[in-house]
DNA sequence: ACGGCGCTTGCAAACGATTACATCTCGGGC
DNA sequence: GCCCGAGATGTAATCGTTTGCAAGCGCCGT
């Protein structure tokens, strides 16, 4: 009897039944003894320790997920999965994540090419049913975008944010990088300090803007977009200005801009820091190996990849945690110099 | 009855019995027609549609899953996540699997810190409850370590590739790229051509040092490991060297060892492609943009994701899928040049 | 000796979808 | 007029786990 019903399923996975039989208990026992240690004795404990090994027993997830009314992962909503940026903060999360026992999920918002993308891919995540809860890297959602879903899962931003939205932050104090990167600029003697910035509407460059203001009247800025091609664009529009008049110190609103300035200055036969003073933002890694290493400012993307995740768990856990904000810190290297 | 019903669920997520009782008709009609709307007739299926809306329905994926014994997710497992080399690859994948229906999930197969992290990564995710299939792309993963599960998940190799394992594989054709750029040192009249290597023991290292191997008869290696750093320290070996048996050419095992290389020669006041040609491996993105712009081998590493996707699907899907073996691209740039 | 309490354990009902099977209806061929 | 099959829908079992409830058991205090 048994040993034929123990034959016919002898391929298929174990499942707390098999585990069940072989220890010589009730499912209910065995799904005690592996969730809840403590309130089972230590004999069936071993019991059901032994039979576990013996079957190979592996818990069905989806089994408990439905059961519990949760997924057991947490979806990193990432503007461009492509962008290297991001890799730290999500090696960051995931460690966190999966210590806590979650898993991490990761979604585009953009999908690739389509302008109005970025509402379908959120609507595949925005689903109580697919994640316990979600980590929101892309400023450029809307308040509205997340209305769709009434029933969405916890939400924190991280990085970016939505200005205006109610919900918990994770973020770097951007506007107190830019400031230490002027005051840097300022100690060593430059009075003409330009930036290149990001997109316009980007909440990253405003508050990166903001911080230089603090600091510098009306200071003169490059258009960009975070990329080095913008930088070396930039760099061409600094070159073909007066000598006397163009600034004499650049902060890149990220590290890209600022190396792609420095490199197109230096291929025009320029020296930084001789000729211009340059200063990035973020510390990704491969900028300290230029031939002359970028002055940065960092933002500590482990660490912020792991608060996000502490941060959403506290709100999955029912307690509404407080922004974090955290501390940006003057990277000096080689492109910083007193003006000649 | 049915007020007070709709009453104390009206919070709650709509479920598949809420849409039946709005459209009038019963559950499995409705779960048909969403998921094989032929099969219902017209009518029924505009009800339904409905009904959908009118509730605010959204499937329970855990309840599908369980049912139908899949999960929806595949798991993409990376040798390190922090490592910015795999976003591109990351992305295709995600591209590619999302289009399919599936969630991408990301896993570390090196637990922070830990050396025996490995095993213990992987047990996580090689439970056939949790992905529908894996992708790995860690070389140094043991045949050993992926036979503890028996019942585990389908399984593809992207990038790296496991020596002597039977396991599908979509890779770049790493000597074919090596190859490529002796060759291409050679035609410019290079004679002495070097090499910066990647960790001994890594399939890749193994492969690029092959494709060498094919034009050059025992080529001079520096050690290396990939990194910037590890091409800044061969650089100083190079530079220690005598000028007239020392390579006139090197080629990096990677784009980050080949500007490491660069950047240090740069700083002792040498001149690439002067005095030394340098030449890459990956084509990552920054590497493009420095002060000498690295010519480098192209690796196609968003089609390398979407293809690792693809070949996945396939084998989930039944199919025992060929090895995708992809080829590598010159890239020619301002580091190299005809020796002095 | 007895009532009650605490510790273990089992029984069985969820969780929300899919799907094999049964049922019903309608129309056409003979 | 009758039968058969195709098409549409309903009924109910099923996936594997967790968990509320109740029952069994031994021990202690009085």
């Amino acid at each position: 009897m048994d040993d034929a019903e123990i034959q016919l399923r002898q391929s298929a996975p174990a499942r707390l039944a098999d585990v069940a039989r072989v220890a010589g208990v009730s499912v209910a026992t065995v799904s005690r003894a592996l969730s809840r240690p403590a309130v089972v004795s230590p004999d069936t404990r071993d019991a059901v320790a032994r039979a576990v090994r013996a079957t190979g027993y592996r818990m069905n997830v989806a089994a408990r997920n439905l059961r519990q009314g949760r997924t057991g992962a947490v979806v990193a909503l990432v503007p461009n999965l492509g962008n290297p940026f991001f890799a730290k903060i999500l090696a960051g999360m995931g460690a966190a994540l999966n210590a806590a026992g979650y898993d991490l999920l990761v979604g585009d918002t953009m999908e690739p090419g389509e302008p109005g993308g970025r509402h379908r891919a959120l609507r595949r995540f925005l689903d109580p049913s697919r994640a316990d809860g979600i980590i929101l890297l892309d400023g450029q959602v809307t308040a509205d975008d997340l209305a769709v879903m009434p029933g969405a899962p916890p939400l924190v931003m991280a990085c970016e944010w939505i200005d205006g939205a109610d919900i918990p932050r994770v973020v770097l104090d951007n506007a107190a990088g830019t400031e230490l990167a002027a005051r840097h600029l300022w100690s060593l003697g430059h009075r003409r300090i330009g930036w290149i910035g990001g997109p316009e509407s980007n909440v990253l460059h405003r508050a990166r803007a903001d911080g230089l203001r603090r600091v510098l009247t009306d200071p003169p800025g490059y258009p960009g977009d975070f990329s080095l091609q913008s930088g070396a664009e930039a760099a061409l529009r600094w070159l073909s200005q007066p000598p006397e008049t163009r600034p004499t110190a650049i902060v890149g609103f990220s590290d890209e801009a600022a190396a792609g300035f420095m490199g197109e200055v230096q291929r025009h036969g320029l020296s930084v820091p001789g000729d211009v003073s340059v200063i990035g933002f973020d510390a990704i890694d491969w900028v300290a190996h230029l031939p002359v290493p970028l002055t940065t400012i960092r933002q500590p993307k482990r660490d912020l990849g792991r608060l996000a995740a502490t941060t959403l768990l506290e709100l999955i856990g029912g307690h509404r945690p407080a922004d974090r904000i955290l501390t940006p810190e003057l990277i000096c290297r080689q492109s910083t110099a007193a003006p000649v």
